[in-house]
DNA sequence: TCTACCATGTAATCTGTTACATGATTGC
DNA sequence: GCAATCATGTAACAGATTACATGGTAGA
């Protein structure tokens, strides 16, 4: 499990809690990923009982229930993420996209609503780009990797953006007949 | 499930099978999804339970079993596609990579394993990115969606292989101390 | 006082992957 | 005869999402 790694991954640089772990993967690192509590929390109970992180610190509120739980790594831990690390990606990059998965099938629906949802999709990657490139004197400070990491994140969004627009344009002048799927044509 | 809804949108084009649905789906549409048995076969199997599809021929093997199940979308599934095809997209884009999320962690690693596996890396892409631009003619009679498509395909491929040279550039020539984490620098 | 955010967790559900089992057909 | 590919399916597992339940702290 991944998500499992990049806590690991995390606990090198500080001590954390499961909150700020989600918070560090999510704002940090390009905004790349999201993960959830339902990921990090039981991730955090296995790591602890497999002996790769221990808890250091557990504030306790008045009149009590556990909060705050701070985590560390440990060196079983180090050892662990030392080998991930070193070893080669099992897998190759997996993308799923809700719009481009219609996007295919826009043939079968009419040009009207196909450009309106092409439109929300431009206005939506815009608006991420503007906020991509405001952080990016955020990721100044933090060494060559994560700061590479952030320009990739940028890079997509610029591939992404220029091609619905670029598509918007396209569908928005071509001739009708062009827009037809024809049934002999285009199953193989 | 929009594996449901790719398969009530192929059937569009005409009536196929399991093993065909899957095909078109990998090898069509730009290569970007990868789909396995333990969805299509359930996933045609709700969508007969719920009308959307029906099946219209089953080849018969001689004394035996059924094969070949050849499946057709009916009125109702027409229906609910058009829903779905003019509804906004739930969620936004999904990217899982598992080089990427090494990569961000290449700091606390030493610079020779970063950079053999940066090369397995561009030599993968590199490979990809020819066997897509080999297709490229194939997606001629396909229709003005499933071209941009394509080309989305190898837009993503080119910024990914990119950057992934760039990065291994600056990383190769750039001073150890700069690819050093520092703890109090790098998280906030 | 109320809102926003910090903080931890679980259960149900959905989605995706791997491995297995089975057998027919096609081309070398 | 053998290998590759066509074809259908299931079971176990892994991974991700949603919704819920709970309560603390800081600031307007």
């Amino acid at each position: 499990m991944s998500v499992k790694n990049a806590i690991l991954g995390l606990l090198h640089y500080k001590d954390m809690h499961g909150y700020s772990i989600k918070e560090h993967i999510e704002k940090h690192f390009g905004n790349m990923w999201t993960v959830n509590y339902g990921q990090i929390y039981p991730g955090l109970r296995s790591l602890e009982e497999e002996g790769f992180i221990a808890m250091v610190e557990l504030a306790p509120s008045e009149d009590g229930g556990p909060h705050k739980k701070l985590y560390s790594i440990t060196e079983a831990g180090r050892a662990a993420f030392q080998e991930w690390i070193e070893s080669s990606p099992e897998r190759q990059m997996f993308l799923r996209d809700p719009f481009l998965m219609r996007f295919i099938f826009f043939g079968f629906s009419d040009r009207e609503s196909a450009l309106r949802i092409i439109d929300e999709q431009i206005a939506f990657y815009r608006e991420q780009m503007e906020r991509r490139q405001k952080n990016v004197p955020r990721w100044e400070g933090y060494g060559v990797y994560v700061r590479l990491m952030a320009e990739m994140g940028l890079n997509l969004n610029k591939t992404y953006l220029d091609w619905l627009v670029n598509a918007r344009d396209e569908i928005a002048r071509c001739g009708e007949e062009e827009l037809e799927w024809r049934r002999g044509a285009v199953i193989s």
